[in-house]
DNA sequence: ATATTTATAGAAATCGATTTCGATTAGATT
DNA sequence: AATCTAATCGAAATCGATTTCTATAAATAT
């Protein structure tokens, strides 16, 4: 491999004069410039991001802390989405995506040292299950933050709007004659969930509904086997008097929800309206497609990638607080007027 | 940000010696071992890859190239799945994962010179669009060279036995009673699509049936637009005389297919059987469930990154050819018996 | 012709590791 | 006590870039 000290001794120039050429510097002449951009496009040479990294301090390294609890990764249909977005628009502006893991085999290496040992300028936390402490230690250490789903201290979080989303969507099965509507949602323990159950509770207030016990309910985890048990039981506990409407707080319960109801003769929606949360992909092939509440999942990304740039290039940004993504209500046929009865 | 040097001064010893102790020589006192460790601890201290790189010319990076075509990126169910197994699989062995775009602002970068600018040790290639010249170039700087789906020259290659699979397929249509069983398929483009397609053509020939035009089917590309056309003009033209089963070569259009022919009020599988190629998340969640042969995309992630370590570690491997992953029949609701006409 | 700017290029230090090879010391042997 | 061995450690070179500051040459002004 080619390095700068070849190209400057065929060029006839020296590495610092090659450097400025490739480092856009002003005070090279013209003639010597091309003569170098030659040469270096016959030698085949590219600037190691190893040596830059050395004296300039920048690894142009973005890392991703993902939730590896689930070991779903990748195949996540929320969080991989928005990474796709984040990812993308951080290459264009120069920047690598890397996953920080602990799985380090020589050492114990724990978050904050894959960080250090890749010299990494930035990270997004896209897991639910990060302690806060590795959050705030990598923070301290001067790498940029940016997190989405999950709040840290300190940390610029984007998030969508789930109170207004959940709201809008119970709003709308009120609309449609449900007074009876139950929840089945997604673990307290994360944000998003403690959001939608809030606009849950308010919409109850609201409208003069009672709060009632039976038709709520909760995942621990997010597991599919849970899901699964906790639908079933659900419908078993309310089976002699059934809500007319179910909001579930994720998509994934939603259609897991709608199958067992379905296995179990409960016609959806003629007997009981479903609202999912999330718009992921499944949600248009089940059948009934779910009406659902749709994040955008791309703009989420975005936004993350822009404040991560702003962060790194020094610019102040609006808050440290949470930035919200909008939510769209989308009607399809999982719902319906409730029945006079 | 501590370095080796503040370890060496405040441990007393030099760094040369904290780097052996880094670096698990034998030759190092016990004590001097632990009191290094001990003050490396106090500091924090990581040794940086980017200065290690330079001497030993080891990355501990794996990129990867993706298809970024189609835009889907991680959301792409296949691939992401394949990435998911294999990125776990070298993490454990101490590499991380990169991704290889072609996005650089400031220099209009390749595949190569991206992979020269991060010194990156290996690469998956799961792009089935990459030019054939911009892989042979990456594998000939010396760079160590894995593909799943595409084969390109002297690189080893992980696929599925797409020919066994969709053999299989279509025999159990066959000893359905399933005579007239057409064919709609993924771009001929792609190896996966050849072999498919092969099948089916070695199929009509072991068991007597007629090549016929007009119930087989390609898509130019993957997009779900056109698939959605593809369906819809199938079905049109063999309305008249629809086959009584259909070996969609991909889920995606299998699914697509099976919608379209219910929106039109034909039964799934009750006028025409289905089966699709793939056993993504959808077939679960589609009704009729697609009957469908599955990929196990986790063992493909596996085996590719078998073979990239072994190529790392300058093991030989088996050959540079093409390795196989089994594949499975998958049976759900979308197939039943013939009717007798 | 001389003095003064202005452009341009390079010498050398630096970043944070690794690695070779020689120096030192302690322990064993005679 | 002298010699030899083995264990342990460090000086210094090196990797491939960047960046500062100085030197030189050319252009301009006097």
């Amino acid at each position: 491999m080619a390095t700068i000290y070849d190209v400057a001794e065929k060029s006839g120039f020296s590495a610092a004069t090659v450097s400025k050429v490739f480092n856009r510097y002003q005070g090279v002449n013209a003639k010597t410039k091309e003569k170098i951009l030659i040469t270096a496009r016959e030698l085949g040479y590219t600037p190691t991001q190893s040596a830059q990294a050395l004296v300039t301090k920048k690894s142009w390294l973005i890392g991703v802390i993902f939730q590896e609890d689930l070991k779903q990764g990748f195949v996540h249909p929320h969080f991989s989405e928005i990474l796709e977005a984040f990812k993308s628009e951080m290459e264009k502006a120069g920047y690598d995506i890397i996953f920080i893991n602990r799985n380090f085999p020589n050492q114990n290496m724990r978050y904050l040292e894959h960080c250090r040992y890749r010299n990494i300028d930035g990270v997004l936390f896209a897991s639910s299950t990060l302690d806060i402490k590795e959050a705030i230690a990598i923070n301290n250490i001067g790498i940029k933050c940016v997190s989405v789903e999950t709040k840290y201290p300190k940390i610029p979080t984007i998030l969508s709007t789930n109170y207004e989303g959940s709201f809008e969507a119970l709003k709308y099965l009120y609309s449609l004659g449900h007074r009876k509507i139950g929840y089945l949602g997604s673990p307290l323990s994360s944000l998003s969930g403690i959001e939608r159950f809030e606009a849950y509770k308010a919409f109850l207030k609201e409208f003069n509904l009672p709060y009632d016990k039976k038709i709520i309910d909760f995942c621990e985890n997010y597991t599919p086997q849970e899901e699964l048990e906790r639908a079933s039981s659900y419908i078993e506990r309310n089976k002699n008097d059934l809500p007319t409407a179910i909001f579930a707080s994720h998509d994934r319960i939603a259609i897991t929800l709608q199958k067992t109801l379905i296995s179990k003769g409960i016609s959806v929606p003629n007997d009981i309206s479903i609202i999912g949360f999330d718009d992921i992909e499944i949600t248009n092939v089940s059948t009934p497609a779910l009406t659902t509440v749709k994040q955008f999942r791309s703009n989420i990304g975005i936004k993350a990638a822009e404040i991560m740039k702003d962060l790194l290039n020094n610019k102040p940004i609006e808050s440290k607080g949470i930035f919200r993504i909008n939510t769209q209500l989308i009607l399809r046929d999982s719902t319906c007027r409730a029945r006079i009865i």
